[in-house]
RNA sequence: CGGGCUGUAGCGCAGCUUGGUAGCGCGCUGCGUUCGGGACGCAGAGGUCCCGGGUUCAAAUCCCGGCAGCCCGACCA
């Protein structure tokens, strides 16, 4: 009996599909202002894992986390212009405190960088002091008018890392290896999401910045998303905020900083870069559930081999639930595949009588038996594939919807669906206003070999063209 | 901010033309039978019909005025 679809199907309306997986999988729910987001105990357990996935990545480069306040003097935000003029349409204001008019309005934070370097002016004195490593996950806010969960909505979750260093070059090196080392690593070893990693056109970068990093992921539906970025500020906000240190020779110099961040979007980008029609896929490094143990029958021999099935996935270091009883088997499938979780084991009566289980998996849908004695050992390879599999799939998918082509009319053409890739020199300022037109945008900028370009003026470059969220 | 549409149970909707006891599906509660791919029976709970005014013996329904939301066109992690 072939189950009715309890999504829209993806090939139907995919805006749509999405919205099924994020209300079915129990995900979030909006928020009672527009534009703000519930994000419930499923949705809230996978940003989690990310968290502590970046977080211990970033700790790895040197970073270390601290807290900033969200409320920002408005004044601080109109110290470096081109940030000021970027984030104004998008700015919440408090105007009123405690029952009376503010003489200064208060933003509620964009993004930190002018707080931030506010204290880094005072903290930094000496080269000594120098590479200053900091990071914070906090909430921020952007006033969107087309919200959409996850993707783009007022309020959001990230980290945002900010660092002040003596020389452009240390402040490039350090920017470089975190959109290296933390993010695309982060994307490709446990969100399964392989990238195209470069630089944004001028006309893309982050307001403030000298130069932007980002990470391109391809979604199921042909649109690229931005997963994560970094930027290297020059000495604009050092400027703005007389962030000078000494150097060894005694003279006062200004830093070079950077900042960088990642946010609940990677959410919808996990949603939209591995779900089905039955719902999410989550990547098994990724999953806080990575297997449930279904218990066919209510029974008290098959609850019984369930718990023990349990213990033995738990013991072999498997994230792992029981769901026995509640509801008809069909049902409580159905449940789990919209959630994503990577391995359905179920027991049953049949099984029992012959010592073992029956284990689907949820990406290929394929079906194996394990002796029951053995089910620890076979679930964490069989995790450990399937984690390679979706990288791959998802690698495989990218490339077949990325076409490299030799003028702007080819790449209006190709990047209708999936990445068209073409030489940078062929899209001017102009070209780039015809591409907009079309609802396309140049994602990112990379030398030939795929390699990070340090500047938009390198000779030689190639520039991916696609539609995007 | 311009154009199109919609506000009725938690969700999705019908009812409005032609005014007269507020309905359907899903979900929810209880009991029982079920459970190897979205189970079924019986019994229930749940409503300021977006708000305000008007017409009328009587308004979800007709009229006027608000408000809110959705979709499409200019910005964005």
């Amino acid at each position: 009996m072939a189950s009715p679809n309890a999504l829209t199907p993806q090939s139907e309306d995919f805006p749509r599909w999405y919205q099924d997986v994020v209300a079915k999988a129990e995900m979030a729910d909006n928020g009672p202002v527009r534009g703000t987001m519930v994000i419930r105990p499923y949705g809230y357990a996978i940003w989690e894992r990310i968290q502590s996935e970046i977080d211990a990545r970033i700790k790895r480069t040197g970073a270390q986390n601290a807290y900033f306040p969200l409320f920002i003097p408005e004044s601080y935000l109109s110290k470096e212009a081109e940030h000021v003029e970027g984030f104004s349409p998008e700015l919440a204001v408090v105007t009123h405190a405690g029952g009376e008019k503010l003489a200064e309005p208060i933003v509620v934070r964009p993004t930190s960088e002018t707080v931030i370097g506010e204290f880094m002016a005072k903290w930094i004195q000496s080269y000594r002091d120098l590479p200053l490593l900091l990071n914070q996950w906090a909430n921020v806010v952007r006033w969107e008018l087309r919200p959409r969960l996850f993707l783009r909505s007022s309020e959001f979750l990230w980290q945002e890392g900010h660092t002040a260093h003596a020389t452009l070059e240390d402040a490039r090196a350090y920017a470089t290896r975190i959109q290296v080392e933390v993010y695309n690593a982060f994307l490709e070893e446990v969100l399964a999401v392989p990238t195209y990693i470069g630089i944004k056109p001028p006309s893309e970068r982050f307001a403030g910045a000298i130069n932007t990093l980002t990470c391109e992921g391809m979604m199921r539906d042909g649109k690229a998303l931005q997963m994560a970025t970094s930027h290297e500020l020059g000495q604009n906000f050092a400027r703005a905020f007389d962030i000078l240190y000494q150097s060894e020779g005694g003279a006062s110099e200004l830093c070079y900083t950077t900042s960088w961040g990642a946010s609940t979007r990677l959410v919808g980008g996990l949603i939209m870069a591995h779900g089905d029609d039955q719902g999410l896929i989550v990547p098994p490094a990724l999953a806080p559930i990575q297997a449930v143990v279904i218990g066919v029958r209510d029974e008290p021999e098959v609850n019984e081999a369930c718990e023990h099935v349990r213990a033995q996935l738990e013991d072999a270091g498997v994230r792992v639930v029981l769901d026995a009883g509640r509801g008809s088997f069909g049902r409580r499938v159905t449940d789990w595949e919209i959630k994503g979780v990577p391995l359905r084991v179920d027991v049953g009566p049949r099984d029992l009588k012959e010592g073992v289980v029956s284990v689907t998996r949820r990406d290929t849908s394929a079906k194996i038996s394990w002796p029951v004695a053995g089910v620890g050992g076979e679930a964490s390879s069989l995790l450990a594939s399937m984690q390679r599999d979706l990288f791959e799939r998802a690698r495989v998918w990218r490339d077949s919807h990325t076409t490299e082509v030799g003028s702007l009319a080819q790449a209006i053409e190709a990047a209708q669906n999936g990445f068209a890739k073409l030489p940078w020199s062929l899209v001017g300022p102009s070209d780039e206003a015809a591409l907009k037109d079309q609802a396309l945008t140049v994602r990112c900028l990379q030398r030939a070999d795929g390699t990070i370009p340090t500047s938009d003026l390198e000779e030689d470059l190639v520039c991916l063209v696609a539609k995007s969220y």
